[in-house]
RNA sequence: GGCCCGAUGGCGGAGUGGUUACGCAGAGGACUGCAAAUCCUUGCACGCCGGUUCGAUUCCGGCUCGGGCCUCCA
């Protein structure tokens, strides 16, 4: 039984799909128009996890993970103008990257990925539809949300229509009827990405296109939704308010799932900050995908991570750890204490403590891979790409120096490695080494 | 101002009404020509003030500090 915690309702509920043959999971993912923080990944490793998690419960096939694609926002319009060219030129750049990016961190694809600019047709309808309810209405080429028509707006982020209103900092747009109201569709100009609506040619707000999806791809009430916790509000908020008008009041999600941030000092990591750090920059450091993938699991989900360089050394220490004493075992049994870890609200940090007391290599293998790790041989992992035949030829020298008790020649050696970063390790069976 | 979250040893980080994980780093020992790795041993913590309780790091209240959201945001 996975035990999950919920946004909506501030508690940990058992996980019971609605159907368990096809689970449904969205989770909100990039807008291509820049390259991924170690902030973005955190959710894209989370969910990955906790895709993982629910394959083990319930089967290979029982789930259907959506992650989208926002290919259309005024962000990548920008950067399209000021780098002269089609929008589809960054998004698919960007695109490329983030899948290159999650993958060197063990991120599995998604079922499927739905991108915004396939699914206008599926906005167009769900907003029709709201227009005919009442609950959206044109003004001046816009469609906006009537947030006074929905009398439950708020509930996931628990705010009244009162405090929204006080503690409005944003200009109210004058076509608003209500300064809370959002956007559903706007206008584009001619030369700017747009598409034929109802309401002339424009493009889709951003909230809207995460409902559509949702709706095309994984029905009127999916099992869980996922995203990082400052998207709360307002856009699940708004989320929510438009699926549950349009569909009868049918609700969205069963369980909001959301992981909070990667801090840089005492504040998150963002991009408006200035503050981030790539896990391009990080893999080009030398760093590899796995340490990062750890890092990132070594906190539980909902609690800040303090990203360091301290936490880097430390994951990199505990995978090497891992990956001697796993060794090159084939992949045994799962460890039951793992599992039950991982199915207590996704506690990876307890996971990996569980991973730790498991003597036995294959079982050791086969929890970790649970987790997205330990995927890689002993061998690649310690020596990695290195000019081996070299290495072994100097290591061939040293033990010859060794042998004629000509320490001082043998110690040059390894030194020298030491150096070119090898570490070299005298075993009973000879002398082996890996990149430090 | 409103809503929400957090505070655990040198660092990271779980968890618990009563012997407080685990990892990394450190110290001592074994092993080693010396190292590395490994094994053994070991030191170190629950923000502050009240309350409930036989007993609170854990529950309740207040406080302090830090963070997040309040229509860019993972």
């Amino acid at each position: 039984m996975i035990r999950l915690y919920d946004t909506m309702t501030r508690e940990k509920r058992p996980f019971v799909p609605l159907n368990r043959e096809r689970i449904t999971m969205y989770v909100c993912g990039p807008t291509v128009y820049g390259r991924a923080h170690i902030g973005n990944a955190r959710p894209a490793v989370v969910f990955d996890t906790l895709a993982r998690l629910i394959r083990h419960e319930f089967g290979e096939t029982s789930l259907v993970y959506a992650r989208n694609v926002t290919d259309v926002d005024d962000k990548i319009i920008a950067s399209a103008e000021a780098e002269g060219v089609e929008p589809s030129v960054i998004t698919e750049r960007y695109e490329r990257f983030y899948l290159e990016d999650m993958g060197a961190l063990g991120v599995e694809p998604p079922t499927i990925a739905p991108h915004a600019t396939e699914a206008i047709p599926a906005m167009i309808m769900m907003i029709e539809r709201l227009v005919e309810l009442g609950h959206a209405y044109e003004a001046q080429g816009h469609v906006l949300f009537s947030v006074p028509s929905d009398p439950d707006y708020g509930v996931l982020s628990r705010r009244d229509r009162e405090q929204m209103i006080a503690g409005a900092r944003v200009e109210v747009a004058p076509y608003k009827r209500d300064p809370a109201d959002f956007v559903l569709w706007k206008p584009s100009p001619q030369g700017m990405i747009g598409w034929d609506s109802p309401w002339g040619r424009g493009r889709p707000g951003w909230h809207i296109e995460c409902s559509a999806m949702i709706r095309a791809h994984l029905g009127e009430t999916i099992d869980i939704h996922g995203g990082g916790l400052d998207l709360i509000f307002p856009h699940h908020e708004n989320e929510i308010a438009q699926s549950r008008c349009a569909h009868s009041g049918m609700p969205l999600a069963r369980f909001w799932i959301h992981n909070g941030f990667v801090d840089m000092g005492a504040e998150k990591m963002s991009k408006s900050l200035g503050n981030i750090i790539t896990p391009a920059e990080l893999l080009a450091q030398g760093h590899k995908g796995e340490t990062l993938r750890l890092a990132l699991l070594s906190a539980h989900y909902r609690q800040p991570l303090p990203w360091t360089d301290k936490l880097l050394e430390q994951s990199k220490a505990k995978l090497d750890g891992l990956y001697r004493k796993a060794g090159d075992a084939e992949p045994g049994m799962i460890d039951p204490g793992v599992v039950e870890a991982l199915r207590d609200d996704l506690n990876t940090p307890l996971a990996l403590a569980r991973l730790s007391a498991i003597d036995d290599p294959a079982d050791l293998k086969a929890s970790a891979r649970l987790l997205g790790l330990l995927g890689h041989s002993a061998e690649q992992w310690f020596q990695g790409d290195s000019d081996s035949a070299s290495i072994e030829a100097r290591i061939g020298e040293r033990a010859a120096a060794k042998k004629a008790r000509d320490f001082a020649t043998a110690d040059r050696i390894r030194d020298e490695l030491r150096s070119e970063g090898i570490v070299l390790e005298d075993g009973p069976g000879g002398t082996t080494w890996r990149r430090e």
